[in-house]
RNA sequence: GCCCCGUUAGCUCAGCGGAUAGAGCAUCCGCCUUCUAAGCGGAGGGCCGCAAGUUCGAUUCUUGCACGGGGCACCA
């Protein structure tokens, strides 16, 4: 019996008690859920109707379930096939069912029939969403901050995907040409970029202190690879000639980007669609987009500015959109972008932001309720700062100085990049989160995805290890064989994936499948080590028919591993 | 001052309105002639920040308070 049928069977039980005239009518019957319990004492499954329905039937929960339960009985043991081994009423009012073996053999079929595709559901039924992360500006490296922006980003896409809906992965350039932010980027390279042909400049450093000078030795490194590149070209480019600084800012910028291509990539992040903001300004969406909100009166003049009356849609102050020299503030160019992510026709927005920019949710939100968008279309996950950890020491980044701390160089070439992205998926976004670097960098049992990683590798082995006695992996097999508890609990877990996975999509929070593959995980080790102790245990055991069962679970196991690292972007290593 | 996030075991954190609140690390005690010990078993350790409210039932929802972090530009 599946948890459907059921659910199925209590609604039926219901409808009989109330034709019975033994409990009363409700204007509407809550959903009814079932849970697992926690406690296995409590059975299969349990059922929480009767205390939910006790006040509007005004009635005891016990004598209600009472009822109910008589009705369940009646109905299961008319069935064709009755599936139900026990049924109690517990505490307050629970009702717990214990079924009949069937459901653990179904279980394991349906992974194996299913395969790959075991854990997806049709939930979105191919809505189009829109995931926007990362988004660094082109100013330097991707930073370990970004990485955990671009591993909840990527991995709420994929949940999203899982869930059946239509995903698009989105990278948003913030290369503004009002920007006074990149003109000083471009004008510190080419001050290091002189530097390299000028041994005294270099020496006397001259702008060392400058305002306007980007810190950090990742400057340095671009004006090489620019170098490499370009040559001495620009040697001689004025570093106050704002107007050359500007024309030459884009070759500087490019490069930034390719390297933040690069950088993703070797993180395992490749995004479908890239958005500059300067096009957004080039092809004339800004100005339509704030012609768009003055039309529907949502904006006025003060001193000689452009302001948005957001305010009238909840945000705190209002927005100034256009300066009073003409130019157009950062968010002009943000309003028009979330306003041309649905005319590209997304259903839904997924913006996946630092904690830092919380701010920015009210305003944005407020801008689109303008547009008379459901706000409620755009999701913002704001995720708290990364801090990191090293030499004992707290490290503070910081994008416009130095110390900050590279994706790339500092984590995934010290850990790797499955290490890398599992902790970052290891804890809600809402908790601020801290890598010791130096513990990171052990990749002893201490590190969790080695442990889940080990797991899947040891699945793998047992059947390495069958292959060599020349074992061949059943298509099918008895698996009303398997009755030990440790077996029982494994396909327990294994049931419950495609419900985490929806869960985790609703809720956008990947850190539910890193506990989930660490729980799956400590019941497969369980399982295994149990065949250390006694050989009748193993997986690879005497008797050729539980050895086939076993076979056959072992196969399930390693597929949802396999399918929970991947929803994660994890590897799934045959060997370790 | 206003907005957002947090407060649960020594530490770092899970916990989807339910039953005896969990995990990892740390500490202590056990298990290698092994299908991979990169593993497993066991023990100790809790006014779930405080106070009200809603509910049959609150660690979970609401409000207030306290403490900690972040944010409050005609910067991006």
């Amino acid at each position: 019996m599946t948890k459907e049928q059921l659910i199925n069977l209590i609604a039926l039980a219901i409808g009989r008690a109330q034709e019975a005239g033994e409990i009363g009518q409700v204007e509407s019957l809550p959903p009814l859920v079932i849970d697992v319990p926690k406690n296995r004492a409590h059975g299969d499954y349990a059922s929480n109707i009767a205390l939910i329905l006790a006040k509007p039937l005004k009635m005891p929960p016990r004598s209600l379930a009472e009822i109910v339960v008589k009705h369940i009985q009646a109905l299961d043991a008319a069935s064709s096939e009755p599936s139900i081994d026990a049924i109690e009423i517990a505490g307050p009012g629970f009702i717990n069912f214990k079924l009949q073996g069937g459901w653990l053999p179904q279980v394991i079929e349906d992974i194996v029939a299913k395969g790959e595709q075991y854990g997806r559901s049709n939930a979105g039924e191919g809505r189009k969403v829109l995931v926007e992360y990362v988004s660094a500006n082109p100013n330097g490296p991707i930073t370990v901050a970004h990485g955990r922006g671009g591993a909840i980003g990527d991995a709420v896409a994929s949940l999203q995907a899982h869930a059946g809906y239509d995903v698009t992965r989105e990278f948003y350039v913030n290369d503004a040409l009002n920007s006074t932010q990149m003109n000083n980027f471009a004008r510190s390279v080419f001050y290091r970029y002189q530097q390299l042909f000028d041994e005294q400049l270099a020496k006397d450093d001259p702008y060392g202190d400058a305002d306007w000078l980007y810190g950090g030795d990742y400057i340095r490194d671009i004006a090489i690879e620019f170098r490499e590149r370009y040559g001495a070209e620009y040697e001689g480019v004025d570093l106050h000639n704002d107007e050359a600084i500007a024309k030459l800012r884009e070759h500087v910028m490019n490069g930034t980007i390719d390297q933040q291509k690069e950088d993703l990539a070797a993180f395992g992040i490749v995004f479908d669609s890239w958005v500059f903001e300067s096009q957004l300004y080039e092809s004339g969406k800004v100005r339509e987009a704030i012609s768009e909100l003055v039309e529907r009166g949502e904006t006025y003049e003060h001193e000689g500015a452009l302001w948005f009356r957001s305010t009238k849609y909840g945000d705190d102050k209002d927005r100034v959109l256009r300066r009073s020299n003409g130019s157009y503030t950062y968010i002009a160019g943000d309003i028009a972008y979330h306003r041309e992510k649905f005319h590209r026709g997304f259903d839904l927005l997924v913006d996946v932001w630092g904690a830092d920019h919380g701010g920015y949710v009210a305003r944005t939100k407020a801008a689109l309720s303008a547009f008379g968008t459901d706000a409620g279309r755009l999701k913002v996950l704001l995720f708290q700062l990364v801090r990191i950890l090293k030499d004992g020491e707290m490290v503070r980044s910081s994008k416009r100085r130095g110390n900050i701390l590279e994706l790339k160089a500092d984590l995934i070439d010290e850990i790797g990049k499955d290490a890398a992205r599992f902790f970052f998926l290891m804890r809600s976004s809402d908790v601020p989160l801290d890598i010791d670097l130096d513990l990171a960098k052990e990749q002893s049992a201490k590190n969790p995805v080695f442990y889940v990683q080990y797991a899947h590798a040891r699945t793998c082995s047992v059947f390495e290890k069958a292959s060599q006695l020349g074992i061949a992996v059943p298509a099918a097999a008895d698996l009303s064989l398997l009755t030990q508890q440790t077996e029982a609990d494994l396909v327990k877990k294994l049931r419950d994936l495609p419900d985490e996975i929806a869960y985790a999509a609703r809720q956008y929070e990947p850190h539910h499948i890193t506990h989930y593959l660490r729980e799956l995980a400590a019941l497969f080790h369980t399982f295994y080590d149990a065949g250390n102790n006694d050989t009748a245990l193993r997986v690879l055991c005497e008797d050729a028919a539980v050895r086939d069962a076993r076979l056959v679970l072992v196969s399930a196991v390693r597929t949802v591993l396999r399918n929970a690292l991947g929803v994660l972007g994890l590897s799934a290593p045959e060997k370790m």
